[in-house]
DNA sequence: AAATAAGTTGACACTATCGTCAAGTTTTGA
DNA sequence: TCAAAACTTGACGATAGTGTCAACTTATTT
């Protein structure tokens, strides 16, 4: 009773000028250090993009640094979440079928996020935090089991999984990193649909089947 | 008669301080160039890497451009041999087998080189002239050309090359570009030898009779 | 040996970016 | 309504990087 939150009718400070200000220079960031990485990417530029004074960029994040790892965080926080398909419960096929379809949407549907973070590996991950390490070390570890645990009840053969793994996120964020190759390979200007459905299909059937006869 | 060459004892002055230098220049670049990307890479920085003066290498490179542009040209050049093994008269296993073989070696053996052209995909790639699309193209065409030859042939089963080849392509090249997250996902240091075995061995089971049961 | 070509490099003027600051304005909460 | 907090922003000094140039040195050719 005492917990009772009244909602006022203003929105709070959080939700309004700052979290605005913050999203657009977020926005601006993202698509720049996805393309020039840290080093090549000014606060001027930033600003330009983003449509607010050099200083009010400051004001927001004193230094460049802090745009970026707040950056990796967003990234870092949704990086798992294709994985919550792989669970011990599921059968093999239903359970990478979904992984694998779910990986290639984030790769469709955040490819400059998909960028910004092959560009912070690309230059060597400094950023890249303990913490965050570990986390991603700790839930690889975690479905590397669900897979040795499929591979021991003869669900699926005995492949290595930890090279599984980087084999479907190699192919997966082709579609977002390289997306220009790509759309070289397939001779369009952009990917569509029917581009990620075929990728789908032929990683899905080379993971289910293989593909020599 | 008037053909004859007369060899010289002194090396011609390609072979010695301009390439000496130019070499320099290129190795410092690339590594550079693969981790800042090209806006971030500074002539300065450059100059200081290969230890030549800055006006010393404006002098073998009178932009940033034409280091840049000789780099793309020296990766472009060794782009298409591990395709060599993909040929008409092969049988698809031995074939894929080698090629898996031979990219897997050129991300061990070539990894700045690879994480460069990486950078320069994350970009936009406008430094890969349309002369290099277009080889690219027409190189992958013929492959994708070998693949549907085995599927008529019915080797191989009813996949989309271009895919397929996607898939490979960002499995095989996930060990050189994106490095730092392969030895956290091993948890190592570094990888050697018979991780690129196991990915090697990965990939083909894969390839050979799928994964699953 | 002398002339020519190639290579070296310190110093410099210019430009873009960085980061700061204080004055001013707007928003919020009491 | 007023005070405090949050936000805005032009201007500025410092610094790093860019690109140039001419004098000098070394290497090569005649």
């Amino acid at each position: 009773m005492g917990d009772t939150l009244i909602l006022k009718s203003t929105k709070i400070p959080e939700e309004r000028i700052r979290a605005r200000n913050e999203a657009k220079i977020l926005k601006a960031a993202v698509d720049l250090f996805s393309r020039k990485g840290f080093d090549g990417t000014s606060i001027t530029e930033i600003a330009r993009i983003s449509s607010l004074p050099k200083a009010n960029v400051y004001y927001y994040f004193p230094k460049k640094n802090d745009i970026y790892t707040r950056l990796i965080e967003k990234v870092m926080a949704g990086w798992d979440k294709a994985l919550e398909h792989i669970t011990l419960e599921r059968e093999p096929r239903a359970a990478l079928s979904d992984y694998v379809k779910a990986k290639l949407e984030y790769s469709r549907d955040n490819a400059i996020e998909s960028r910004f973070f092959a560009n912070e590996m690309l230059r060597g991950g400094q950023f890249f935090s303990a913490l965050q390490k570990a986390h991603m070390r700790s839930v690889t570890r975690k479905h590397v089991e669900v897979l040795n645990h499929w591979i021991a009840a003869e669900k699926m053969v005995a492949v290595d999984p930890n090279h599984f793994f980087m084999m479907l996120w190699g192919a997966t964020e082709y579609y977002a990193n390289f997306s220009i190759l790509a759309t070289e390979t397939l001779e369009k200007q952009k990917l569509g649909k029917k581009d990620f459905e075929a990728a789908h299909a032929t990683i899905m059937k080379t993971i289910i089947h293989g593909c020599l006869t």
